[in-house]
Order: C-alpha cells, then structure tokens, then sequence
DNA sequence: TGTACATCAGTGAACGCGCGTTCACTGATGTAC
DNA sequence: TGTACATCAGTGAACGCGCGTTCACTGATGTAC
C-alpha cells in the first residue's frame, strides 16, 4: 500500500502538474482510502515529499545511466547524461521542479544530493574526461557542480518560461551543457586566473578555420 | 497605498522567506488595513503577485546596468552582468524564486521576459561582443538565452541547495557563466556542428601553454 | 459663509473551501489453546 | 476440529485553521449651491 501511496502523489503531480494539489486527502482519494490510512504509512505530510523526492532522484539516475550505456569516448557520455537529465526534467516537469527546488528537505540533505546514485554516475564520466586530458586532473566535484548548474537552468527555464523562444529545446539544451563543459575544458587550458578580456585576446588570435561540418 | 501594498507584499516574501506566506490577509496585516482594501488597488490576488513580478524584473534590470556601467571590454560586461544578476538572486531569493519559477503567469508572458530592460541591455553586451568578434555575428537573442540559462542555473541551485559544498558563491557563479560564454565562443570559432569527440581532439591537439598568473 | 449632498476609500462580518491531523472505533485476519 | 482472543490496517467523524472573496455598510472628504 506504501507503494501505491507513492504513485499516487506521483500521479497527482503528473496529472495536474501543480505541486499544491498534492495533499494528503487527494492522494487518499485517488488511492481509495481515507486520509488517516496514509498516517499508517508516513510520519506526516513532509515524509511522503520527500519519500517522492527520493523516488525521482533514483528515476534521474536510471535514465542517465542508460543514456551512457556503451558510448565510448568520455565527453560525449557527460553529454549524453546531461541530455538525460534534461529530457527527463522536461517529460516529468512537475517531478523535477519537486525535487530540485523544494523548500521542504532543508536538513540532512547533503546526502541527498551528493549521495545520489546519479551524482556518482556523473562523477565518474567527468574523471574519466580528466584522464583523457580533456579537464585539469583533480576532484571531480566542482565540475560536477558547474555543469549540473548549467543542465538545470536550460531545464528549469525551459519548464518555467515555455512560450520563450528557445527554439528545439532539446538542441537549446545541447548548446548550454555543450558550452559550459567547453568552456571548463578551455580555462583549465588556459589557466583559471585567465580573464575574460585575456581570453578574448587569445580566442581573436587563433588562426582562422574554414567551416567544417 | 498601492505602492505601500507592494512593498508589503515583498516584505512579506524577503522576511517569511516562503511564496505561500503571502495571502491577502497577511498583506492586508502588514499595510494595516482590511482584507477587502486590498481588492481596492488589485483585481485579485495574481494581479497583485504579477505587479510584484513586474517590480523584481525593473529592480533586477537597474543592479545589472549598475554593476556593467564604465566597463570597457564587452566580454567582461557580460561577466560583471551575469555576476549582478547571480548576486541580486542571492540578496532576494524568494523575489528571484517568484520571478522565474512562478506557476502564475502562463499568458503574454513572452513580453514580460523578454521586452524587460535586463534583456534588452544583457543583449546590447552580446551584440557588441559579437562585433568584437567573440561571438558569431547573427541575433543576440540566442546567446542571450544560453548565458541566461546558466545564469539561472547557478543562481538556483545556490538558493534551493545551500549546503552542497559549492565553495565561494559567487566563484562558483563566475565560473559557471564565464565557462559558458567561453564555450560558446569556442563553438562559434569550430563550427557549431563540432561533436564533443571533434572538440576533445581540437583541444588535446592545441600546443601546452606554460601556467600563467 | 453655511448647508446639503455625492463620492468613494476603507470596514466588519460572513460565505464556503480544502487543508493536516486526531480520535475512538470496527471488523477481518490469523494464532493459541 | 472448534472456539476465544489479540492484532492491527483501515474507518468515519470531527477539530481548528487560514485562505480568497463578497457584501452591505460607514464616515471622512470635497464640491455645489
């Protein structure tokens, strides 16, 4: 019954893509219960969110990882697990906003998120790119960080502002991600302390490129 | 009183720190008047929660304008603008967290992003480093919304997800948009059509560089 | 200058609503003898 | 095999709450004569 409590609030999300239909009485409706029969499953309303949160995080990770299965070179799989990610923001856009911006899990979260299969996962796609010589060799969280940063403001403003042009949201998010982890590569080739003004500088000084593609 | 309601109104937000805590009546509370004044200066309660919108966009568009005024270089413009938006975020989170996350406002909302002052001026900046041949000459409005992306992803992660070891904030801001507008520009020197594979053989290829600074 | 009146911002009380949570309870299930 | 009983998931009713919104109203203000 805990599980059909579960996919009920998840439903209810789905369904009406609005985090505040999500109550108690609600999910017991659609489970076909009364409402103190959830109190026999959760603490309180606070446990079933975050019960939900953890169901979407490990949801996040199973996508990921089958979206890197068997791709070969190292940036092309942080890639392919970025656009995951995205994709799976987008599909489940209600689920994701829960988990990512909920006001309600403030303690003892630091788990949840670097403890995360998904953060692991990511983790070690960003080493093996440090092996091949593609980032500064060194822990890998920082640069998880960063590019997680950057897949979810192309997915959190792609849920948020719809109706933006942002033309193919999935090519939009393959422009930001694919930029950001370029653009980390370039800076620790360039050294960290490069400035913007000392970057352009040596971006102008390149030697000029006919169009490939 | 109908500037005295929207103050209150983003009091309410900046001290409760929760989107749920302004009601009607809390405002009403705080002016010092009844409930039913409100009605007087406001159809209704998303009327009220827009005109709060409208006013964090105005306050955001003058800190960046502040913070890029009388800087020369135009890439460092979009730095020192990207910084004070991050920065205006973490100053006011819930006005930041309303103004880009809110479920609200569904309808012609494509003008109040986009025909905002903080667009228009962020997409002057671009324009001039496209002409400086940072960028690829073409409309702004792409590259705007990439850069703002990552803006926003690391402005949010920042407020949702305090605890996760982000080291300096607004470090972590810098590198995240610096990182993306660099790869950007990376993208446009390669070609956009460069897969992840193309760009780690370009980079790996490029001659080492003694570390500066 | 003095009176009558229109205007209208703000009031006080009430409406119906859905919420989270509690409480004593029921009634099927499975075990012990 | 048959009876008595403990267990406990789920029930039904109720609690108090804050919400958005409505309604007929009051009472100060300023104007017209």
């Amino acid at each position: 019954l805990r599980g059909e409590i579960l996919d009920a609030a998840k439903k209810l999300l789905a369904e009406t893509a609005d985090a505040g239909a999500v109550s108690i009485r609600a999910v017991a409706d659609i489970v076909g219960v009364t409402p103190p029969s959830i109190y026999l499953h959760f603490a309180d309303k606070d446990a079933l969110i975050e019960a939900v949160v953890a169901d979407v995080f490990t949801e996040l990770d199973e996508v990921m990882t089958a979206a890197s299965a068997g791709v070969a070179h190292p940036l092309e799989r942080v890639c392919q697990q970025g656009m995951a990610y995205v994709r799976f923001a987008l599909e489940s856009p209600e689920h994701y906003r829960l988990a990512t911006m909920a006001t309600h899990n403030q303690i003892g979260d630091v788990d949840q998120v670097l403890r995360t299969s998904a953060f692991a996962h990511f983790a070690e796609s960003i080493t093996a790119c440090m092996d091949a010589g593609i980032f500064a060799v060194g822990d890998p969280t920082p640069v998880v960080l960063r590019l997680w940063s950057s897949a979810h403001g192309i997915a959190s403003l792609l849920i948020a502002k719809p109706y933006v042009p942002w033309g193919d949201p999935m090519d939009a998010a393959y422009d930001v991600m694919g930029a950001t982890a370029q653009g980390l590569a370039i800076w620790d080739y360039l050294g960290r302390g490069t400035t913007p003004t000392q970057f352009a500088e040596w971006l102008t000084s390149l030697p000029p490129r006919a169009a490939e593609r």
